[in-house]
DNA sequence: CGTGGTGCTGCAAAGGTTTGCAATGAAGTA
DNA sequence: TACTTCATTGCAAACCTTTGCAGCACCACG
């Protein structure tokens, strides 16, 4: 439906002729273990040999076939990537990352996408258990301790989620969220609401956490809003539920949720950041775009791709799974450590956020705007906000 | 640098004692070869036996190999997703449908990232080529020659490019550059800008073909700027350019390029669409969310995924690749039906156009706008445009 | 009783590669 | 010369599964 079929044409389609080791054994007057070590263990054999072979090679087109060699040798050269939501513009670089550290390392990647599903998470750990050398669990949602079962089935490094005993890539979103707090109080605002993400998200706990603990020390009041969706829709839902809590500052779990908080405040007449101040966390690309452009807590997405990717295939040279002979399990009880790795967040300051109602007029942070920001304002300016701008 | 390591612990990890066939078979008293069909051809298998086996396979967590299954049969039930650019946000809804698409046949996906780059796209086939079962090529920045010769050794669907021979999904993108131009002639603009996008393009190639050809018909000058970078750098690049041209709208090549080009600017005190009116092609999820909402042609990538998937997998079962005896190229010169499925595109009028210097104030098209336009007024309207409305 | 058919199962080869071991020959050492 | 060492290569088993073929038991029919 909705489409039209332009042409159907029949045409002549040259088979893919599979070329082997054994073509080109025969072509280079090699035994087939000679062929296998020119690529192998290219120092076992002589150099004269090896051109030639490779030669052949190259004449043939011949391309080592991963499924035989995984056969054997147990590793498969390719990891698992489980998000649960493609369209989360907050995972495309973490994949794009991910998929480029993996390539440079001579690995491809599995990516699925579990439509914030843990039951699918699970499943998928299971159907790509065989094919992977191991599997990055971005954001997961099933529990801490199913994971750690499955990590038994197959190498498993975990970001955005802190599991004991597993290798995990952590943003630090609680220092974001301190910073966030710390910005906010700063401007004069003394009564802030958190819209949380998912019930089952680390990062949405730790955020709550840090944030309530920040909104403490600076003297305001803190408001938990949700559990919500964690998209846009989620965010413009709750915008009528904020204006009548009557706070003047919320920090959303993330970019999407406070655009579309945005969206929502502005269909009821409230605009940012005059009447409410709004940060948000991840600096998708989108936050740049936005009017107001969004204040945000920036977590290094790529980088936590690639460090992810670093740890998994790090672990899983020190440990090649079980092949040849072994009969049952070789290695019951192996130990072996395990790091989890802490990334820094910056807050990002820009428009969507302005003096509150305490602000002291003494000191002007920006001027306030007037209705119509033109806002030529380049780009808003990276902030390593720590701990300073605490609450007069 | 920029991270903390904050734990490192070494803890019991159960290493995967890989269960096979073999197991299950000597656990229910059964050959191996019994337990092969009780799970590749059950009908083969007495209801009891396979029960028995299945209960025995359940027990021991078994979990058939893929990859000695690819080895002999010669599918691997992968297919490779080869995209220009992940973070561009036109892809992940289509690689979203794709691997739901694809998983729903149980088959898994390799998704690969080219950075736009055609040398890489070209290795990325060879490298997927022996472990998948064919190949999706979205958006290739290759050659039509090249990605003809790439089709011999992998099955290929192409997305967003016509090769005459090969199964392509299309969107009509031609009619999407018609019915943009056709509105803004029929709000009264006369001259019009083209902002191309890369040159080895298809889509590049079919807007600027279908627009040039609406702008005579409808009494209009198509100015062309390009070729530029489809990314929002790439649009606000050129917004200079754009104003000194002195054309009163712009149709670009993609929405980040458009939404870029608004930014532009807007920098340059140039506004949007008071003075110059914009449409997008993509209708990705961020034109919503902008200010002005962006008046862009959607493409329905989800059915392109969905639909590519399909057509490979279909493809694929008709012709299972060569494995099993056969030694030399089996099917050399095979007639292979290939079809070329054309999907609509819809123009979707948001806010970032407006009446042009010709505009009959007899007919107001839409009222003209404040300079601060508050906008509550729902959701873009979907609409068919074909055909109607051209100039008068 | 013989014949043919059917339903189920076992046997063994095959798929492409890796790798421990043995064989070969040459060079080095005593 | 005899023995050791080393570099290079061949041999064959193994990885796990699928599948054509053959065997077996059983039943029905003539």
């Amino acid at each position: 439906m909705g489409h039209t079929c332009v042409t159907a044409t029949t045409s002549d389609e040259g088979a893919a002729v599979p070329v082997t080791i054994r073509d080109v054994a025969r072509a280079s007057g090699v035994h087939i273990s000679t062929v296998s070590r020119t690529f192998s263990a290219p120092h076992l054999v002589n150099p004269e040999t090896r051109v030639r072979v490779l030669a052949c090679a190259e004449d043939l087109g011949y391309r080592p076939n991963r499924a035989a060699r995984a056969l054997i040798t147990g590793r498969t050269h390719n990891i698992g990537l489980i998000i649960a939501d493609i369209a989360n513009p907050f995972f495309p670089p973490l994949i794009k990352a991910a998929e480029s550290q993996a390539r440079h390392r001579d690995y491809h990647v599995f990516v699925a996408d579990t439509n914030e599903d843990p039951t699918a998470e699970e499943e998928l750990v299971h159907a790509l258990a065989k094919q992977v050398d191991g599997v990055l669990l971005c954001s997961p949602r099933m529990s801490n301790s199913l994971i750690e079962q499955l990590s038994r089935e197959v190498p498993l490094v975990v970001v955005n989620r802190q599991v004991t005993g597993l290798p995990c890539v952590l943003m630090d979103v609680g220092q974001g969220a301190r910073s966030a707090i710390e910005h906010l109080v700063g401007l004069g605002h003394r009564s802030i609401a958190l819209l949380g993400g998912p019930r089952s998200s680390w990062t949405n706990r730790e955020m709550r956490r840090a944030a309530g603990a920040a909104a403490r020390a600076g003297g305001a009041e803190l408001t938990v809003l949700g559990p919500n969706a964690p998209t846009e829709v989620g965010g413009s839902a709750v915008a009528e539920q904020v204006r009548r809590s009557g706070v003047s500052a919320v920090l959303a779990y993330n970019d999407l949720m406070a655009i579309g908080l945005i969206e929502g405040l502005d269909a009821l007449g409230v605009r940012v950041p005059q009447e409410v101040s709004v940060v948000g966390v991840d600096d998708i690309t989108l936050s740049r775009l936005t009017r107001p452009k969004l204040t945000t807590v920036a977590t290094p997405t790529g980088a936590a791709g690639r460090t992810a990717v670093d740890m998994l295939l790090q672990q899983d040279i020190e440990s090649p799974r079980g092949a040849r002979g072994s009969g049952a399990g070789t290695a019951i009880g192996v130990r072996r450590t395990t790091a989890q790795v802490m990334l820094q967040t910056d807050l990002v300051i820009r428009d969507s956020t302005g003096p509150g109602p305490y602000a002291r007029p003494a000191r002007p942070l920006a001027a306030p705007r007037g209705p119509d920001p033109h806002c030529p304002a380049g780009p808003g300016i990276p902030t390593a906000a720590t701990g300073d701008a605490v609450a007069s």
